[in-house]
DNA sequence: ACAGAAACGCTAGCGGTGCTAGAGTCGAGA
DNA sequence: TCTCGACTCTAGCACCGCTAGCGTTTCTGT
């Protein structure tokens, strides 16, 4: 039994590895550098032993961006603490939002551009993700009022999301980010 | 120099062939679909006849992007002038876009999502760009209040464009959609 | 009218991609 | 010690974007 535990582990452990390796290549390179054979060249196996951890690319990186997201779960969480008062509590996370976006962009597009299979708004979703989306729903809780607190959190987000991937794609001019996150903010928490 | 006319008059029609052709696949199997050796097929020239006209894919799609960027100004403004009131007039830009974005995907990520070098906020930006982003403008124009025009209609525009693609690639369930465009028109136009 | 030149589209191929079939190795249990 | 099964590797498939270089066709100057 013994045995089987240590291969099991053994395994365990190089599936870390390759999700390691794949995240540091896509943060340091980017993910069209990620590749199979240099993805299998940097964690020392042959490519078919990728596969027989991941059922293929788009696995590998959905593993990453499930990482990746936990990250930005504690990196909003605490933002969020940090802050006093609701106000305060808002745009810490907006900045903290926008601040992973840009500082880690591989990460984000895992998560939240790529194509790639993840279950999102469903109780199947990850626990980082759901983590994450958690973190934004409590901060905008106290400005819910009448509206409905996911449906408002949802969009608040997907006004971040915006910003921060049209900004990144060179669709909007950088120097106007700090405005138009406040643009945002004002209008959500009024 | 009518000899020479005619074949440049033959190469641009030839120049369109292949745009419509890369707009039609795309539109109808999606981007991935659209490679080289297929669209060099359907317009039936070989691979290389492609690069002579353009300097590769990237602006095969950029070409696409602009063209479609036409139609959805186009549908933008369509939507604008229709409407009387300015909450109805930007109630109804909205519906447009998300509209342009749910029936048209393929043409909607060559223009915002696809990483493709078109200028954007320039004014080298292609007209049609500067077009759609002025419809934009001005049924935001009405409610800038104090805030810049321009900030203003940015951030409505990522608020939008944030929506539209998480909806899309699964990270929003669909079925609140327009609840959320809903929210993000009352916080807008108060 | 004809030779030379230039423009043009073609075939063939390069180096890469994600992914997999099948061979070979190596260790565990009888 | 031998057998068998688990596991990893080599080699290769079909495809990708892109391009060098050849052959034909068309225009130009004499």
């Amino acid at each position: 039994m013994s045995i089987q535990a240590r291969r099991e582990r053994e395994r365990a452990e190089r599936e870390r590895l390759i999700i390691e390796a794949a995240r540091e290549l896509a943060e340091s390179e980017g993910w069209e550098a990620v590749t199979t054979r240099r993805l299998a060249e940097r964690v020392e196996y042959s490519q078919p032993v990728l596969y027989s951890h991941f059922k293929g690319k788009d696995a590998i990186m959905a593993a990453v961006a499930v990482e990746g997201c936990a990250d930005l779960a504690a990196e909003l969480r605490a933002g969020r603490l940090k802050a006093d008062g609701p106000e305060e509590a808002l745009a810490a996370i907006a900045d903290a939002y926008s601040s992973f976006a840009e500082r880690r962009p591989a990460l984000y597009d895992a998560i939240f551009s790529q194509r790639v299979d993840l279950p999102f708004a469903t109780p199947e979703a990850p626990a980082p993700l759901q983590a994450a989306f958690g973190e934004l729903l409590e901060a905008v809780r106290p400005f819910a009022g009448d509206d409905d607190l996911g449906l408002l959190t949802e969009t608040l987000w997907s006004g971040l999301h915006g910003l921060v991937t049209l900004m990144r794609d060179g669709r909007l001019p950088p120097e106007g980010h700090c405005g138009r996150v406040a643009i945002l903010l004002d209008r959500f928490a009024h």
